[in-house]
RNA sequence: AAAAGCAGGAGAGGUAAUCGCAAAAGAGAUUUAUUUUGGAAACAAAAUAAAUCUCUUUUGAGGAAAGUCCGGGCUCCCAUAUGGUCAGGCUCGCUGGGUAACGCCCAGUGCGGGAAACCGCGAGGAUAGUGCCACAGAAACAUACCGCCUAAUGCUCUAAGAGCAUGGUAAGGGUGCAAAGGUGCGGUAAGAGCGCACCAGUAAUAUCGAGAGGUAUUAGCUAGGUAAACCCCGGCUGGGUGCAAGGCUAAGAGGAUAUUAUGACCAUUAUCAAUUCUUCUUUGAAGCGCCGCUUGAGGCUGAGAAGUAAUUCCAGUCCUAGAUAGAUGAUUACCCGCCUUAAUCUAAAGGUGAACAGAACCCGGCUUAUGACCUGCUUUUACUU
RNA sequence: UGGGCCGUCGCCAAGUGGUAAGGCAGCGGGUUUUGGUCUCGCCAUUCCUAGGUUCGAAUCCUAGCGGCCCAG
């Protein structure tokens, strides 16, 4: 399971943009910055119907692991577990999600992550 | 026989289905814009373009994609007619060949290791010059500490002879990683390639080889090590920049240069417009919005041809990832392989599909990582003779 | 993605081929009724790892491992 491509953020201009002017949630393994949409940043992209949606995006620092293959695997597992719970009625909630793994070994915590990320998405209270 | 370790080799499970992601192609639907046709008009139809959605088909990571250690392609900037020379750079440095090129590969030579099979080698020059060689030692490159010698010369004592000086020596001792080729015999006052035999090297000649070099003969010809110290010799090489290179798409302002035009005979200077180059600013953006971006020194097959081989040539066939906060995942079934249970065998049940690891402009190498399998070697344990 | 710097005792470090300085910390002794201060002694053996050059490498050369920083 993978995001599809109309719910990934895109952009150099957009990740700056939620640097700036973002409520932030931080955890012990990660941090959830969320702002609201601003489809003027994505004009140049000439994708102008899917502005609007609800987005997000995963990153994960090298210093998580410095092989690329664990840091994928990790991304895709935080994925599956965000498509399992969302549904098509989200879609049209305007806020942009950034999820920031901080450094730290995270091979042998699989569940503790997955516990995390969705006690963090409650606590925001956008997905009900 | 089993286990462990080391080195090398090929290879990196297959097929089908469901859900999900990315790219390409095709079909359909919706919306917007433009054009054409019909019409008095409302509007209708068709075509094209853009955006979105749905469906179908095809394709979708590696041997190292890694390290970024070399060599290229491609790119712009600087220099430049071309060629040569010098400087700089180079872990380039036995010979021949291969390659687009290489510091890579293949074959050979020499040396080192090994009983052998075989394995390894950065392998030009130390009489072109300079530097360094701690401690020790007389001395680290040309000297004499302890020694050895009185054959020669001088002096003293004097019967032979002894002592001292001038000397002669590099055999012995000691020092050290290293001390004027080594061992033995002769020779000598004592010694010394001073002479001889054998061994190591060097040079000349002959001969074999395409060459590095090999073999033989002759000549006493033999002055430490270090160039992975500076350096010398030969060889190669324009310098920098790396796809975040570079190019394209809005508006405005300034600068530079040349050409054309105007006025003047010309030059110079001034004005204006266009082109080119360039700098800055603004806007939500001008770093993937689009191109570069994947057909290339490409892959596969051929007991094809040349060659010892690396490799090259020929024929046939195929198009097979192009993402951009970055696609390749999950589940199930069968086959195949392995392991365990059980065991005379077959059959059966269960488990497992791993290790290293993820394309980011593209190729050729090198290096490093790697489970199970095969081959070789070593060690340990058990059994038999 | 590209570029640069570094690795020496538990910590901070000096060391440009010839026995690996020094300080803090630690351990032991002395001084003191006891502790501190002071004082004396001890403490690197694989200089991040593996090869090589050299008579001899922390240092020179090659390959790897790890850490930090910068560009955008």
């Amino acid at each position: 399971m993978a995001l599809p491509k109309r719910m990934r953020l895109q952009g150099h201009r957009t990740f700056k943009y939620i640097h700036k002017n973002s409520i932030k949630y931080y955890g012990k393994l990660m941090v959830l910055k969320i702002a609201k949409s601003s489809p003027q940043i994505l004009e140049s992209h000439k994708k102008f119907n899917f502005a609007n949606n609800f987005k997000l995006a995963i990153t994960i620092s090298k210093k998580v692991s410095k092989k690329s293959v664990v840091r994928n695997k990790i991304r895709r597992l935080l994925q599956e577990n965000f498509l399992k719970n969302y549904k098509k009625e989200y879609n049209h909630i305007p806020y942009w999600v950034l999820v920031n793994l901080k450094s730290g070994s995270f091979c042998n915590y699989e569940t503790e992550l997955l516990k995390e990320f969705q006690t963090l998405f409650y606590k925001t209270g956008l997905l009900k």
